[in-house]
DNA sequence: CGACGAATTGAGCGGCATCAATACTTGTGG
DNA sequence: CCACAAGTATTGATGCCGCTCAATTCGTCG
């Protein structure tokens, strides 16, 4: 098999794919770039016209408000589809930096379009997965609203577990995070000192452990209640989409 | 003209619809179904397969904790795209609620399977506006994660304001919020009695007047330099879309 | 007029932020 | 291979923003 598409890999997790449709996805990976760990790939409130396939490495959005303060909006692993906002925005709403060194295959809106006016099931496809990541978002807005840090700790940590797991079959209780606490702390809106206050607390409690950068589940029940968390990846069901 | 679609005028704000596809989403707006204040509409947890689009009124969704609170996720109005988290769940993530006397058009997923493949235009114009609801989940991320209670107010405010304006080309400083105080809280995340505090100041700084349920914006400006609020809906572009 | 939900206001408290100091880790150049 | 520098983690002390509890007041609808 030649250069596979990250992006095709990850939708026929949902539902298969036709050769064609394939091929057509493979396409918009033909220009991977590699970028260091710290690069900013896309800065906020800059004119854009391109989107992103995430083939290897980590990738943050975020926004940074006028006081300085920053938060995270979402991590991304390969296979993800990045800067879908610039379908709709000339300027970008967030920024994107890479967390580790990455791959990423930059394309065209352009090319995009081609690729939904041809491939009609791939756009109800994104469609799709665009809803995926709004329900996503949601579920964190709930977190950030109306609980409390050690909930949202929890809550983060198996969203990163359960997304991870998606596409890597070797986890089964542990995994790199590859975040600073701070980042931590960007992302579910604390700072970074009550961001270790709660995972040493946790650490005590034996909801978890860690060794260098890996961070290890010893209770997913219990965090799952401690977090309100609910795995949504269990009950998708695209089952009614258009037949290829 | 006979009853035409809310959804298609929706959608025409942003792109020119051909006949063909206008037809086609006024079919989805057959069966009209009137719902009292305070009714749900879609219950979380529950299984669905239905879709709506809001004609008239004021629709919220929202998800309640273990504990008992709630988060509101997304306040509606009429020519929304409701529920399309069930395109994607078996069952529904979040309930809806009518925040008052509303008229809702459900229709089956299956219909929708059926416009998305006759009308391949039409589902990358859904995906580009469930792009644009996730950029604003994003806004609000931002908001309860790293801004005051005082700023979560104002910013919540201003984005009512803005997004009724998209529709209703009367409102010029004023609006009808409908909402409760408490519902404005679980929104942004905040007490209701932490609410009323902030609005009180904010009536008392000359930011905004209130008369009745109408809130009127004395300060725009102020308001969202205190919001660290970016109205979106200016620099959408959508003109790169397939043409009809 | 009565009743119930919503708004308003006060008192007190607690969770998380802030500030600050110290240890640890990692990468870099000599 | 060591030494330093810079970033990250850890811990303590203190303070404030927003929550909780509770008591009125206001508004609206039957």
């Amino acid at each position: 098999m030649v250069a596979t598409s990250c992006f095709a890999e990850q939708l026929t997790r949902h539902v298969p794919l036709s050769d064609a449709e394939k091929t057509a996805l493979t396409k918009l990976e033909e220009n991977p770039r590699k970028i260091k760990r710290g690069a900013m790939i896309q800065r906020a409130n800059e004119p854009i016209t391109e989107l992103f396939v995430l083939r290897e490495g980590r990738v943050m959005s975020f926004v940074i408000l006028p006081d300085g303060s920053r938060q995270i909006l979402r991590v991304y692993f390969p296979g993800d589809f990045i800067g879908s906002a610039s379908t709709i925005y000339s300027r970008a709403p967030e920024s994107l930096v890479a967390l580790s060194d990455a791959v990423v295959c930059p394309f065209d809106k352009h090319a995009l379009r081609r690729l939904l006016e041809e491939h009609p099931r791939v756009a109800a496809l994104l469609f799709l997965l665009s809803n995926a990541e709004r329900v996503s978002m949601t579920d964190r807005l709930a977190s950030l609203g109306r609980t409390s840090a050690k909930a949202r700790v929890a809550a983060f940590l198996l969203d990163m577990f359960h997304r991870l797991r998606v596409t890597d079959d070797n986890i089964k209780d542990s995994f790199e995070l590859k975040l600073t606490q701070e980042e931590i702390g960007d992302s579910i809106g604390l700072t970074s000192v009550h961001v270790n206050r709660m995972i040493r607390q946790m650490e005590q409690e034996g909801l978890i452990s860690r060794s260098n950068g890996r961070i290890t589940l010893l209770d997913v029940e219990r965090l799952e209640d401690i977090g309100h968390y609910t795995n949504r990846h269990k009950d998708m069901d695209l089952d009614w989409l258009p037949a290829s």
